[in-house]
DNA sequence: GATTGGATCAAGAACTATTCTAATTATTTC
DNA sequence: GAAATAATTAGAATAGTTCTTGATCCAATC
């Protein structure tokens, strides 16, 4: 009776996402940043995951993030110098981090609304990302 | 008859700003702050800060960034995981990263709007600070 | 003008998130 | 199934930044 974790794919994904081969621990990587929508750091992925891969390397971790963020499966996401947080939500949000509580929420777009109608954009600009970033708080009403 | 240069207090440069007393050293990476606006790294500004101050060292020029920050003299900033740059624009204004020439620029919000026009953001929500990054090219029209 | 205490600075060590290297293992192709 | 290719692993290396410690500066006081 083998009781280990075997590299096996899982049923329940598919064999390839934009072109990505999902290996096991790709699978497991994406899984949990779709489970956990927490932005989690590199590190947190790693100590998450040992539950279903306990023999994942945090290197392995760091590739996996990378693959799925170079195939568009996930993104990166940044506050300051802080580790690099990661989101599965591939709508396009900015992210707001409360202060009291540490927690990052996804906010959206209002539909409609441009980013030519909030900046003074220099002519023929053509924009290809946006991050917008907020800090704040969730004051108790 | 000495030449060398000697921390004294430049007469063009007020004693303190902020409540933040300007040193030589303070002085000189502000001056050079006001002066090129291109955002450079604390390395850059280290290599072009020793016309003026020879004998400064790298974690003099970080110490005078972050003194500098911390009181809003000047404002960090920060492009996914590059190094920080400076910025010495103190009026509230997005950065807009030309791919092509690699150059940084000040991007302005346009007047009358605010960010509740455009993001969907949680109801009792205090915002302290925005970032809005751009990524793109200035197209040659 | 000397003394003194706190702020600042310099040099290098330390830190930490991330990337790289090299060896092993897994998967695909032939 | 052998060979080629891709992915994973462990640990070393890297790079930007921060920390530590001792020297220096400077403003206020004697
Ligand atoms: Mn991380
Ligand atoms: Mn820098
Ligand atoms: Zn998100
Ligand atoms: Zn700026």
């Amino acid at each position: 009776m083998k009781t280990d974790t075997p590299n096996n794919h899982q049923p329940d994904m598919p064999e390839e996402i934009n072109g990505l081969r999902m290996t096991r621990q790709r699978q497991e990587v994406y899984r949990l940043l779709t489970r956990e929508r927490t932005h989690p750091t590199a590190n947190e992925v790693f100590m998450r995951i040992k539950e279903a891969l306990p023999n994942v390397s945090l290197a392995t971790v760091y590739n996996c993030l990378e693959a799925l963020v170079q195939h568009n499966v996930i993104r990166q996401v940044n506050f300051d110098r802080e580790p690099s947080r990661y989101c599965s939500n591939l709508d396009e949000h900015g992210h707001f981090h409360d202060e009291k509580t540490g927690k990052i929420h996804d906010v959206k777009f209002k539909s409609g609304v441009s980013l030519a109608d909030v900046l003074d954009l220099p002519p023929n600009t053509v924009i290809k990302d946006v991050e917008i970033t907020l800090r704040g708080q969730l004051s108790a009403s």
